[in-house]
DNA sequence: AATTAATTTAGAATTATTCTAATTACACTT
DNA sequence: AAGTGTAATTAGAATAATTCTAAATTAATT
């Protein structure tokens, strides 16, 4: 669970931008919502990270995905009121959740399409996120009945 | 606080077509939502109940909340993982959350942009619902510097 | 080495929501 | 009208994710 020396090098430059220190258990946690992308839990990260660094307490992991966060470094992703899941994808996307396997999945979008969102607030009203949430079922193109 | 009679019809078919049955308590929470067009959470909303309907509870309330959702008569909103609200807007649309202040807005959507965004889906990705939200601040046009 | 400030830690506290089991209300039969 | 059965309501306990608190640790600075 290693960050790359590129990562190692934005990870720094974010939390000093904020002037958070780059410490072990931040970078730590960073690493695995890197290196394993799908969405999880702060609980799963907590259990994910004891595995290589035992001593990490669930109220860091708490602290550090909120300092992960304020410095942009990873996203919220919230469905209806289930646990915060943390994405690491910062590139404009949306997130499919799906209702049969509780899978979440990123959907990339143009940021045209964000613009024409956009487009359609009242003049004062000045977003600083846009989530777009889809719910929904995937189809198995395997099972032919 | 009192359902039209149209209200009423569109009340009783709702609940009807999911064999479930229309209620006094069921009612008289309609009623509550449609006719103060915020968004209230089912703790605002027990407590505007028990104004009219002083022995009404509150799993009551979450449990007629759960079956108006089902009944596709009122809708869920979840910002972040602060409570749910309650919608009585039916019409495809996305909702602002200011976060100075907590309001949420209705933003009215051509349906043309739920299907542009439908468009970037997967073809074995089905959507049932997509729930689109701006968070951000609202720029006080009375203020001039 | 001493001082300070930030971070981590364990466990308690909080809070929205769900669960449980008992009671009530209502439609349908006798 | 009384009895039966099912669904809905109720009060209060339980749950679970997150936040808070206060003490201990770490790291940077004098």
């Amino acid at each position: 669970m290693q960050l790359t020396p590129a990562y190692k090098t934005i990870f720094k430059k974010a939390l000093e931008k904020s002037s958070l220190k780059p410490t072990k258990q931040r970078e730590h946690i960073f690493s695995l919502i890197l290196n394993k992308k799908d969405h999880p839990t702060a609980d799963e990260i907590f259990t994910r990270s004891r595995e290589t660094m035992p001593s990490i307490s669930l109220a860091t992991v708490y602290n550090c995905l909120e300092t992960l966060v304020e410095s942009g470094l990873i996203r919220q992703v919230n469905f209806e009121r289930e646990s915060t899941r943390y994405c690491p994808n910062l590139k404009p996307h949306a997130h499919f959740h799906c209702k049969e396997t509780g899978a979440i999945y990123d959907v990339d979008l143009p940021t045209s399409l964000f613009d024409s969102l956009k487009k359609h607030l009242p003049k004062n009203f000045q977003p600083e996120q846009i989530d777009i949430n889809f719910n929904g079922s995937i189809y198995n193109t395997n099972n032919h009945y």
